[in-house]
DNA sequence: TCTTCGTGCAACTCCATGGTTGCGGATGCT
DNA sequence: AGCATCCGCAACCATGGAGTTGCACGAAGA
């Protein structure tokens, strides 16, 4: 029952601005979120919150570093979410060939 | 930019209960939206809304059969989900192996 | 030490959204 | 024809979530 993680996973990156953040943590890495707050159009307390939402996914771990806090990416978890889409695509495949099977069969 | 495509794939699996639809197609394909919700505790208008939101992304069509409208799976859109995956995950490499370049350089 | 900068926590607003019920209109069955 | 389904549309409600502001605390530098 890994689809709770999947989940996670896909609700992490449904929304615009917590992908953006991904991709800066992508590019840069270790950001603070005030850091990445001054490249987008928002506060650093939205920032902080899809941090938040993406460190429930398994997506950022946070060492805090001197007054500040270093966020890094942790695409590991994003597995999960392609397995999910090629197992469910899996099963349509299956579905696919079922009925190429049968219709095989006058 | 097709980060507008991998984003309204995410939304549309960013619900749990849009994922047991998409599951239900899947496996059974060419459903309507009635005989999904015979299977779920949430009413037809409901699933109704969710098809709709997953024909927007593209994950699923619609062709009336008769008095009722049937919906297959279409899972073409979710390889741009990955995609956005792989490129985001490229792109952490990219800096892992920039970061390692860095470090072998004292 | 005092100031400054960065963070975390809490309260608040506002809108998107998942869900419901209640219709009216097509379509198929008897 | 008449009835039973199945659908689509609209109104409505409640909750969650994205975003803001305000404040208090801890760490660095003057």
């Amino acid at each position: 029952m890994d689809d709770a993680r999947a989940g996670a996973v896909f609700h992490a990156l449904s929304d615009p601005t917590r992908r953006q953040v991904v991709q800066a943590l992508a590019q840069h890495g270790s950001l603070s979120a005030s850091a990445i707050a001054a490249d987008l159009p928002i506060s650093r307390q939205a920032v902080a919150k899809h941090l938040a939402i993406l460190s429930e996914a398994g997506l950022a771990t946070s060492t805090p570093a001197g007054r500040e806090r270093r966020y890094d990416l942790t695409p590991a978890p994003m597995t999960d979410a392609v397995a999910w889409i090629t197992r469910t695509g899996a099963a349509w495949d299956d579905r696919l060939a079922r009925l190429q099977q049968s219709l095989n069969r006058p």
